[in-house]
DNA sequence: CAGGATCCCATATGATACTG
DNA sequence: CAGTATCATATGGGATCCTG
């Protein structure tokens, strides 16, 4: 099995599938909420994002930013004003990813109450 | 904010937009790639959608599936025979959902190359 | 202001053994 | 065979403080 030697946890990240490496970047927490937000309201400074996105602590704000500045799909400008300007923007490759990104926020809209209505039922029968 | 008051942890299946609580629903690490798995090969039974996902175990695969369930997008059958035989299979609900996931798939395959060369282009760098 | 460094806990998840 | 219960552990993520 394709375990991790150390920890014993199954790395989402890696597996022969190629497709599982990128489900799994994209299964993150924050990653469809930031890509969300820079492809509503375009480039963004860290602040800004931060204000954009309830609940997302300075912490993983970064951590978010990094893996996607990794991946080719953000990119960080930097601006060296005192104090410096942070600015991060949606590459091509973010731009075309929002876009099945926004396919899932899509049937996400259009099938909330099914789905909330399933969970009703479901719950009251156990 | 909107904080778990017990453990300060933040919910992502909470809040008040609704999108992020099926986002973070998608977003689990097995949900995806049982849906997937049923939407390729249709009724399924625990022990063969067991061993159509590498590296799920047991505990996962039920937990993963009684979500589904309970969001109304997997439908559990119940064979009274000795021993009891079980069969998930998607539902016209699963199935809309499987589309969208496709999508995902499918973007997730087309830019593997890109992601690939832009994270050695990173990890060079820094 | 952007973001790095720490400390710390809850939870996600693996492993294993058990029940009907 | 399908599913549950239990134990152990690493990781995710919050809260804070610190620096250029």
């Amino acid at each position: 099995m394709d375990t991790d030697q150390v920890s014993g946890r199954w790395d989402a990240t890696k597996g022969a599938c190629p497709t599982r490496q990128v489900l799994g970047r994209i299964g993150d927490t924050w990653t469809m909420l930031v890509i969300s937000t820079l492809e509503s309201r375009g480039t963004l400074r860290s602040g800004e994002l931060k204000a954009a996105i309830e609940g997302i602590t300075q912490k993983m704000l970064t951590q978010t930013l990094r893996h996607l500045e990794r991946d080719g799909v953000v990119r960080r400008d930097v601006v060296p004003t005192v104090p410096v300007t942070v600015t991060y923007t949606l590459t091509p490759l973010g731009v075309s990813l929002s876009a099945a990104v926004a396919t899932m926020r899509t049937w996400a809209y259009t099938h909330m109450d099914e789905i909330v209505a399933a969970r009703n039922e479901f719950d009251e029968g156990h």
